[in-house]
DNA sequence: AGAACGATCGACT
DNA sequence: GTCGATCGTTCTA
């Protein structure tokens, strides 16, 4: 079973960001299965990055879920009407999580479609930007502040290592390059705005 | 109690 | 490339 435990999770933020990249995030739905490969992550790290918003170990009710054992969901509004989902990492009482920026649908698109455009015509555009950062991951998702502090290893919301665990049969990926780079916008925290802690395929 | 701001998106020039 | 939308969280008083 190749379904992430709560051992992946205890882990180093960065190496988990780079790590996740290519494998898949599932969403249980109403009975149905959404799920899409991780293509773009960003690693947040409380103890040393002002970017995080649990630098210096702050905690408030927003980031106490980051002080929780690794393999919860840190779900969040930004700019008052887009959700970003992150994945707690590190032993339980170091505030780290990897932020999800982008997948590839590869299961329940129909309905990834409908929550992300309802009835819109898919245009070319569209479909080609349909999960392409962190808001649209959410909304393709149906994931809002209703699901944080949503523990990983339940049914509902996971990471699985290959398609075959979600009864995919999948093309084989060839070798495709991680790149790292510094994360989107995060100006403001000096320092840490150039640390190279996104990554994404090819 | 009130103000400032943000780990974004989509429409538009 | 610019810009406005929109509201929970956080901090200040």
């Amino acid at each position: 079973m190749a379904r992430l435990s709560r051992d992946f999770y205890d882990q180093d933020t960065v190496e988990a960001a780079r790590r996740l990249l290519g494998m898949y995030l599932v969403r249980r739905l109403d009975g149905e299965t959404l799920a899409g490969r991780i293509t773009e992550t960003e690693a947040y790290v409380g103890r040393c990055d002002k970017a995080c918003h649990a630098y210096q170990y702050r905690r408030t009710e927003r980031t106490d879920v980051l002080f929780m054992p690794p393999g919860h969901a840190y779900i969040y509004l930004i700019y008052g009407m887009h959700h970003c989902l992150n994945l707690v990492t590190e032993p339980e009482g170091e505030p780290a999580a990897v932020l999800i920026r982008g997948i590839e649908p590869v299961a329940g698109v129909d309905t990834i479609r409908r929550l992300r455009c309802g009835d819109k015509p898919l245009t070319a555009y569209r479909s080609r930007h349909l999960t392409d950062g962190p808001g649209k991951v959410c909304q393709a998702l149906g994931l809002t502040l209703a699901e944080n502090r949503m523990d990983l290893t339940g049914d509902t919301l996971y990471v699985c290592t290959a398609p075959e665990d979600l009864g995919l049969s999948l093309p084989a990926h060839g070798p495709e390059r991680i790149c790292a780079g510094p994360r989107i916008g995060v100006d403001y925290a000096q320092e840490a705005r150039d640390f190279p802690w996104r990554f994404w395929l090819e």
